[in-house]
RNA sequence: GGCGACAUAGCCAAGUGGUAAGGCAAGGGUCUGCAAAACCCUGAUUCCCCGGUUCAAAUCCGGGUGUCGCCU
């Protein structure tokens, strides 16, 4: 009953091709859980599956934003949600294929993010007196409110004093948002494949060669088009690796070699994040690779563990 | 061959007599509306080697080794 299996893991471990071989012993449709494969013209640097590599396995949640819009978590909840009970309505398996923890857990979980429409001055308003105030002094403020909150926050994450209190201004509490969302039931029954490499050596080789292959494919071209239709920095989308990066060494902060070189350590950076995230799943299996993936075994591995 | 400079953590590097800053990388971790983001934690019983001066040396002196530069 409305069961979900989610295919996971660090950055290059074969996500993608798992969960098209997956989806087509199990009758299943995949839905992407990543961050950056929603936007559209973003193809090459947030490594879309082609057409050839779908192979006829239809896939949702990709290319459904405009680079210039403002995605978030919640953008993805509410249009990812249906999506995957369509598919079970249709009695097939949605596969949730994805490294973007957070949207995983918040479209497993029964987390929903409605009604707070984002205030942009207030938000704006909030940074600018963190930078003149301090985290500590936002911090005292926020506790007035939700000391809760407030406790657990780092005085130099603004990033989440800020948005603790921007509820905080509108008349909420995130201690108590988060209760009440906790307190509710799961949407889907989900199964957590995760894939890695037994040797960490092995996972970042394999990264490198990617974001190697990622230039030959032109990602610099994808990089040039985008700036060219005028997306900056101030965009979500211009915060994924490989275009931040690249985009520097296109307006001469930096060699062409020397991006490439950042966007492999960061992509290596990003991949151990990545790991920690995934330690805190549930009814989980874990497919370790050897040197080379080996997807027979992860398929045959996988629908035991599904079944 | 002579002269000079330098030698501090994987890398860059501060420190010039009082008990080893900082940055990057690496590792570990956090995560409820930008998450490929943001944030947190961890490292030299020791400063190229040997000897000396001193209560005390990465810091001063002598020698050695290495690197770089200049000169012949």
């Amino acid at each position: 009953m409305r069961k979900v299996a989610v295919i996971t893991g660090p950055t290059a471990t074969g996500k993608t091709e798992l969960g098209v071989r997956l989806a087509r012993v199990l009758n299943g449709e995949v839905v992407s859980a990543d961050s950056m494969q929603v936007y559209r013209l973003m193809d090459v640097g947030t490594a879309k599956p082609t057409e050839e590599e779908m192979g006829g396995v239809p896939h949702h949640m990709i290319g459904v934003a405009d680079p210039f819009e403002d995605w978030s978590v919640s953008r993805y909840v509410e249009e990812a949600v249906p999506v995957c009970e369509d598919i079970l309505a249709r009695g097939k398996t949605p596969i949730l294929v994805g490294g973007t923890g957070l949207y995983i857990q918040a479209l497993i979980s029964g987390w929903d993010f409605e009604a707070r429409p984002e205030d942009m001055g207030l938000r704006a308003e909030l940074e600018a007196r963190f930078d003149r105030l301090g985290g500590e002094a936002l911090l005292a403020e926020l506790a007035e409110t939700d000391p809760e909150r407030a406790r657990k926050l780092h005085p130099n994450d603004k990033k989440r004093v800020v948005r603790a209190l921007e509820i905080a201004k509108s008349g909420g509490s995130i201690s108590d948002h988060d209760r009440e969302t906790q307190s509710r039931p799961a949407r889907f029954d989900a199964r957590y494949i995760v894939l890695n490499y037994a040797d960490r050596a092995d996972l970042y080789a394999r990264i490198d060669r990617r974001v190697d292959k990622m230039m030959e494919r032109g990602l610099a071209d994808e990089v040039r088009g985008l700036l060219q239709m005028g997306l900056t920095s101030a965009h979500t989308a211009m915060q994924a690796i490989g275009y931040k990066e690249i985009c520097a060494a296109l307006e001469g902060r930096c060699t062409l070699e020397e991006a490439v070189e950042t966007v492999k350590r960061e992509s290596r950076r990003y991949a151990k994040r990545q790991i920690s995230w995934c330690k805190r799943y549930g009814p989980r299996l874990d497919v370790i690779f050897e040197k080379e993936p080996d997807f027979e075994k992860a398929v045959s591995l996988s629908t035991d563990f599904l079944v």
